[in-house]
RNA sequence: GGGGCCGUAGCUCAGUUUGGUUAGAGCACUCGACUGUCACUCGAGAGGUCGCGGGUUCGAGCCCCGUCGGCCCCGCCA
């Protein structure tokens, strides 16, 4: 790192960067009071900038009477000026507990600059008080942003920023910036609209992400385009999920998906080395979609653990069994995982298990236990002596197994695994596992009405090998579209883009999209691919999720300046809010009551 | 749109099970004492629309209905 000087006209050095190499100098602090600790005749504070906290102490014999007077009165979280000479501390005195303790300021002056109100929440925290709610430290932000956990989070945001930049840059990537106002995009996430005061009746909506734009800029030639780009969906919060988010979007010209993946894969093991967080050596593995369904019921999977689903129709097939029969019969399949030493899960917790299967919406659970190479009950009556063995058991193993159509049983033993590796814990400390996930379908389709909807979204390129299924069984295709997954998370994803106007326009006709609508909707990127359009893909990371791994957070809220809660709204400023009428007349809307 | 948890002093919580005198504690705050503390210590004090509205009851922080706000989850998030 580069020696800053935060030096100004108002103060010589930082409170928390003080150390012995600084003794002896005379200093001018600028800083919050963190504490105040007075004993009678000596007085001390600790004051806080983002760098930490140093001991300013005051002696009547240095300081003056006054000064001491003042140090005493002065509240938590004022702002003061200090002047003082930095002073090695006698070795009884030292704190190892700060990284200024070895030294502290023999104060000889002190002036409040900023006086504080008593606050609403407190910054200076013991060690076993508990956080204000978040409620309130959403609505005192200002405050809550001083504890040394969220400044910590922010400053690791920023170096996140600035590394990425760097990286993109020095790879040829250029920064280019795209609309905020832009065109409203009936698929996908609901847009935020914003009305048009010179064209009444007409609106804008905020990008749900620039993907059009960063097509057209390769079709324009800018080869290798990067953004650190708000995007916004009106959709339902989550705590990984925020209204406005930031992405890391990527696009570039002339490449294939391994070109991409290449890319994308080097930048996160430049940002987790920033984080300080471990990055597997050598390339992060690959597994196909239908792969992730089979093996672990999702297109995300946790492979911090085993636990891998097993498919055991076979030892069921010709078996009389109710809880198999019938699910078999009509085509399903029964399947589960087993867990070594899962005979340690009590009664209360398999039915609470067995919930967890039920909620996800199996009919039930089943749970087979081998002990001593016997599988006893209903099971092992029904497959006989070898029951162990055709369900693959190891002895001491726990089965747990659900029937029916994958469909089902997918998203049930995906929920499954989750719970019993939680329970178990068998997801070890500090592991990442990366995970690169390919060969997504094209289409998702809908089975009641039949009708077919983009898996990744309705630029993807099908996959070469496919193109000749889009014709007849289009929803068996796959694509071109790749997504990166870290624990059981998904950090980022992209694709190869249809760049022949003549395929895009088949895939529109395939989503039940009409000419006319194409038109209406994406004439724009119709029209530049008609241009002359390179081949080009991308990928797009969400940069807050990001963010809240490397800082061990648990929710985006505390990567994120000033997030929204889960109803959307900013406590800290009070948005959203009514207007007043005048400013809804010059944007030609009317409101119904919504009082009710 | 649905489910769950939560809302009592500035902050964190107890009190709600089983309705009953004046709603408590720690921290913070105010005042006082204290010259080596570092979550200083000690003494005293002040501080409450029990989220809000309605209902039941002789009586509601506690029971019922509604509502607002926060958090977590399902749906949703191309």
């Amino acid at each position: 790192m580069t020696d800053i000087s935060f030096a100004t006209s108002l103060r010589t050095h930082q409170c928390g960067a003080l150390r012995v190499e600084h003794v002896g100098r005379t200093v001018r602090l600028g800083g919050w009071v963190h504490r105040a600790r007075d004993l009678g005749g000596l007085v001390f504070l600790d004051l806080r900038d983002r760098a930490g906290l140093v001991q300013v102490s005051f002696d009547p014999a240095t300081a003056g009477a006054d000064a001491c007077a003042l140090a005493a009165s002065v509240g938590a979280e004022s702002v003061v000026d200090v002047e003082g000479v930095v002073a090695e501390r006698p070795a009884a005195m030292r704190n190892k507990e700060m990284s200024t303790g070895d030294v502290e300021i023999r104060a000889t002056s002190i002036r409040v600059v900023g006086p504080a109100d008593t606050p609403a929440i407190p910054v200076a925290r013991g060690r076993s008080e508990q956080l204000a709610a978040e409620e309130l430290r959403l609505k005192h932000r200002h405050l809550d942003l001083r504890r040394d956990e969220l400044q910590r989070n922010l400053m690791l945001r920023h170096r996140l920023l600035q590394r990425t930049r760097r990286f993109l840059s020095d790879a040829g990537f250029l920064e280019i910036e795209t609309p905020v106002l832009t065109k409203p995009t009936p698929e996908g996430a609901r847009d935020y609209l914003v009305p048009s005061r010179v064209h009444p009746g007409e609106f804008y909506a905020l990008p749900q992400s620039p993907q059009i734009y960063k097509q057209l800029l390769m079709v324009s030639g800018f080869d290798r385009y990067f953004q650190l780009a708000r995007c916004f969906r009106d959709e339902d919060l989550r705590a990984d999920r925020q209204p406005e988010f930031t992405q890391i979007d990527v696009e570039a010209s002339f490449v294939t998906q391994d070109d991409v993946i290449d890319v994308a894969e080097e930048m996160m093991r430049t940002l987790w080395q920033e984080g300080g967080s471990p990055f597997p050596a050598g390339r992060v593995r690959r597994m196909t979609y239908a792969d992730a369904m089979e093996r672990y019921g999702v297109d995300r999977p946790d492979l911090r653990y085993g636990l891998e689903i097993a498919d055991v129709t076979e030892a069921f097939r010709a078996v009389e069994f109710p809880f198999t029969a019938t699910a078999i019969a009509a085509g399903g399949r029964v399947r589960g995982i087993r867990i070594p030493g899962g005979a340690s899960l009590s009664r209360k917790q398999l039915d609470e298990i067995d919930a967890v299967g039920k909620s996800a919406g199996v009919r039930g659970v089943l749970r087979v236990k081998s002990v001593n190479g016997v599988v006893e009950g209903a099971v092992g009556k029904a497959l006989g002596d070898d029951a162990a063995s055709r369900l693959g058991l190891q002895d001491g193993e726990l089965g747990l197994f659900v029937a029916g159509e994958d469909r089902i049983t997918n998203p049930a033993l995906d929920r499954i695994r989750q719970d019993v590796a939680l329970r178990l814990q068998l997801a070890p400390e500090g592991v990442n596992e990366f995970v690169w996930v390919v060969d997504f379908p094209m289409f998702e389709r809908d089975l009641e009405s039949g009708t077919l909807s983009a898996m990744h979204h309705p630029f993807t390129s099908p996959h070469p090998d496919d193109v000749g299924r889009l014709k007849n069984e289009p929803w068996t295709a796959r694509a071109l579209a790749y997504d990166l997954v870290l624990n059981g998370t998904e950090l980022g994803g992209g694709s190869i883009r249809i760049s022949d106007p003549t395929v895009q326009r088949s895939i529109f006709a395939l989503l039940g999209i009409d000419e006319e609508t194409a038109q209406s909707r994406f004439g724009f990127l119709l029209e530049g691919l008609r241009a002359g359009a390179p081949p080009h893909g991308g990928i797009a990371f969400g940069f807050d999720r990001i963010a809240m791994v490397l800082a061990g957070a648990t929710s985006l809220r505390d990567v994120i300046a000033f997030p929204k809660t889960t109803a959307a709204r900013a406590l800290f400023e009070g948005a959203p809010s009514p207007v007043a009428d005048g400013d809804l007349e010059d944007l030609h809307i009317t409101l119904e009551s919504v009082a009710e």
